[in-house]
DNA sequence: GGGTCGCTATGACGATCGTCATGGTCAACC
DNA sequence: GGTTGACCATGACGATCGTCATAGCGACCC
């Protein structure tokens, strides 16, 4: 009987990106019903053309965004303040526990969106296009920080997000982590030259 | 006409294949259907359950393993005898192209069909692990060939897989080959070091 | 109390999904 | 030349898809 306490009337809405999000990692974008979110979330069925007018589209556009959102803090957070090689760290980490958690089933869900994006949908290209030059720079700054040219430090940030996104992929394919484990300890040394 | 060889189907059959694989780079695999399939082919939809009893799970088996054995035809013709580097070139080259022919609207279908496999259809998950499986072993002989240890061509060989399809995704999303020029840039680099 | 508004319950719309049954065509083989 | 079997045409099944209309709830303001 949806008692609403004070905060919890609007959260509904939240969780509904939330769900999404956690949905495109293991099912995709055009895997992920609306039904399937609104079973995960718990949230009303009645609301979703209140909260998202743009349907679908405007949901997944907002899980990118919050994906992207959520990773680049966390990224951020390593990075300040650390050396090259916590950069990779940093972007590797969470990963790792979302595929050992989801026992390889999980992967990224801006990648999931980015791999079907379509013609009738370019926000969606945009967000994830978004997210990834966010991660990108976060990346680049930190490594520029621990002494790398700007140049470099972008051309690295750009090796690291593609060779960490496509290691998730492998790894869900093999169902094991060895190809991260062998990207990173390749990253890592390659940062650490980038920055002698 | 329609001479029917051992091992071969119909020219149907394997143009449902091949449209199979085709459309998965650019839809995915939920986002395409079998009437996509039939469209894009040609082939005729009464005999779908005649060539493929196993219905779409099949059929996109058979999409990733034609996919994963073209691909490593092209890379295996462009490391024999050839540098480190090529070994670069040769996976990044294929790519490039479907990129660039496709307005950054296709990837590749391996990488469609792993984000999105369910539990119901681990064929699928296998299929694709056998395709990045034996990239990584075409890529590492050739490393070894040009005077890499082997233990440090097969985590090259890793990087370079994930590198270069996660660069591809970049690509996707930016609409640019940057992601992929950057990636080449330093990969080489790497390549050229480890076999010195 | 009357009225407005944010939010939700419920049910349905047309379209499309994967799947399959049935009937037919045509070449190949005994 | 009769039979077999590979292959295709057609139409439909139930399920599910994204979407939306309608009605009702409870909180808040006048």
């Amino acid at each position: 009987m949806n008692v609403i306490i004070a905060g919890m009337g609007t959260d509904s809405r939240e969780r509904m990106v939330r769900s999404a999000a956690y949905l495109f990692r293991e099912r995709g974008y055009s895997g992920t019903g609306f039904r399937d979110v609104i079973a995960h979330s718990g949230a009303p069925r009645g609301s979703i053309y209140h909260h998202f007018p743009g349907g679908k589209v405007q949901l997944a556009e907002e899980a990118v965004q919050y994906a992207g959102e959520f990773l680049n803090a966390g990224i951020q957070a390593a990075v300040e303040g650390g050396d090259a090689a916590s950069a990779v760290d940093a972007f590797v980490g969470w990963w790792r526990g979302v595929l050992v958690k989801s026992e390889f089933r999980a992967g990224c869900p801006v990648v999931a969106v980015t791999v079907e994006s379509h013609d009738d949908a370019p926000q969606l290209a945009k967000a994830a296009a978004d997210a990834f030059a966010r991660w990108q720079d976060t990346l680049a700054t930190g490594l520029e920080n621990a002494g790398a040219s700007p140049d470099r430090a972008a051309r690295l940030a750009t090796l690291i997000v593609s060779a960490v996104e496509g290691a998730t992929i492998l790894c869900r394919a093999e169902r094991d982590l060895r190809p991260l484990n062998a990207v990173v300890a390749e990253l890592k040394e390659l940062a650490r030259t980038a920055v002698g």
